[in-house]
This record gives structure tokens, sequence and C-alpha cells, in this order.
DNA sequence: ATAAACCTTACCCCAAGGTTAAGGTCAACT
DNA sequence: AGTTGACCTTAACCTTGGGGTAAGGTTTAT
């Protein structure tokens, strides 16, 4: 199988599949004339990688869970365990995000939102000591995936 | 007041400071020795950076809320409506995040988590036909600012 | 023969800065 | 003076996870 079959069977474009070979998750097979070949054994890796980056594991964790894959003296427990500590982070970004968000309704709340100048969510934005909620950003950086496309 | 000044006034990085100028988001006076100066107006746009970075808003955005502070003749009603967008914005990511999160719940709750190899997750991760729940990337890519640091 | 549809590597681009590097300035100390 | 340390300057490379494009080789079908 060619890297566009591969990429059309596993949802991932040709270029990520590329990508994760420069970094070293994958040794891919090369036909005579260079085309990288997938057998059934890369594809069930790309399948993982696939999925695993959809419910947010980094490339990085994604090595760690195609490790796992692979070592057939794995212990199902540590699978899980990364698992439960993915779940942790999701925790963690959940919070900062509504925390952003109450703080950002509290703010909308004390504007008017007429035709004047006057603006309390401008005036809570510049002015004197921690006038809102102490916030923190997200570690948001991938461009959100809209599901119809 | 110097650079470095602002940065400890705003809760800044002084690189920040640097890179949003940079970037067009301000433009600051110079003393004769070369170093920036901000007087108490430059302060008060790098306070209202800090703060919408801080709440989710991206660079583009706080331009977009530094030109209206600017404008004598704006209306807070334009504000407010930045406001709700990003508040739309986070709830998309919310939802995401929450999405990724059950599904990870779902897989962990079908793993033994023993001292075998076969693992439920990686079966689901590498087998067949959407073995589970369609979900999303974030679009997260920041650092978590840890609060306590 | 030639066009369409593949494939290859290599390069630059994005956010939002962090992290050196190499050097200029300033204030305080000896 | 000289020197130390804290500050400032620009420049340039690193991060994540690829997208986009260039310039070219291969294969398949017409």
């Amino acid at each position: 199988m060619n890297i566009g079959q591969a990429a059309k069977t596993t949802g991932l474009s040709a270029k990520s599949i590329r990508y994760y070979e420069s970094q070293g998750l994958l040794q891919a097979q090369r036909q005579d004339n260079g085309y990288r070949h997938y057998d059934p054994a890369s594809i069930k890796r790309l399948t993982l990688l696939a999925r695993a980056r959809r419910v947010g594991f980094s490339l990085d964790e994604c090595a760690e869970l195609l490790a796992l894959l692979n070592d057939g003296q794995r212990q199902s427990k540590n699978v899980k365990r990364t698992v439960h500590d993915k779940i942790a982070q999701l925790d963690t970004q959940l919070e900062n995000l509504t925390r952003m968000r109450n703080t950002l309704i509290e703010l909308a709340e004390r504007c008017n939102g007429d035709e004047q100048s006057q603006c309390a969510i401008l005036n809570d934005l510049t002015e004197g000591e921690r006038p809102m909620t102490f916030t923190l950003l997200d570690d948001s950086h991938n461009q959100l995936e809209q599901p119809n496309e």
C-alpha cells in the first residue's frame, strides 16, 4: 500500500505520515521506485496514531503508546495509566478554560453593550489591581477540526 | 519606565512585550540610550494585553480590543460582542475536550489494567471500523501556566 | 506521446513566545 | 579608574504539528 492509500485508510494526511516517520515514530519500507510501502502492521500503527491524536495525545505520548503496542511483554495496567494521565491533563485544561469562560461572563455582565463608549469590560481589563478573577491561559494550539468538512 | 519595570508591573515578560511591539500591537518611545520607554498610557495598553491574553484572546483579537480602547467613538456593544464571540469559542473548545475526555473514560473502563498484555484500549485504538466515539483534537498549544510557580 | 495522478525531498510558513548569544549601558562599589 | 552586576539591545534558533508549494521522478491510462 502506498502512502496515499494509507492516508485514505487511516484518515491521516500523507504529509502527517511522513512527518511521523521523520520524528521516528515509524519506519517505512521502500519499494524499488523509492515509494513508501505500508503493510497491515504499519497500518495498525498509523491507525493508533490517528486515533490517539484525535483524543489528545501528543506525538511523544503516541510514541509511548506505540512502544506498548509493540511490546509483547507489556502489562495493560501501564496502558491504562497512560490513559488516566491524559484524562488528568484534559481535566486541568477543562478547569482552565472554564475559569477563563467564567471571567469573560462576569466581564460581559457588567457591560451595558449599548451605543456609548463607556465600557466596563475595557475598564476592568485596563484598570487598577486585579479587577478580575485570576485566570490562566489554556495550552491550546492546534486548529479545531470541525466535524463537518 | 524601562521594559523590565513595565514587565514587572504588567506581569508580562520583557520578551513578550518586545514581541507584541514587533507584531505591531504597540509603538514604544525610545530614550536617548535606545532603551524603550513606557508611559502610563502604554502601561494601560500592556495591561489590557496581559489580561486579555490570560482569558484566551489571540494577539489578533487583542489588536481588536486595543483598537476599541483607543477609539473614542467606540460603542460598548462592539466590545461586548467581541467578548461573547470569545465565549462561544471557549464553548466549542470545551465541548471538544469533553468529547475527548469521554472517549478516554470509555476506553479505560473496558481495560482490565492488570499484569496481562491483553488490552482493550490498544485493541480499540488499532482495530476495525470506528471502534470509538468520533472525537476531535483540541486547538490547544500554549503551555499550561500552573498557578503555583 | 502525453496528460493525470501519484510519489519524492526540500524549503518556508503559522502562534507566541522561550532560550541562548553577543554586546551596549548604567549605577554602585572599591 | 576599574570592575562587577543588573539592566538593556538585536539576532537567531527552538518548540508543535503539520500545511503549502516547488521542482522533479514514476506510473497508469488514454
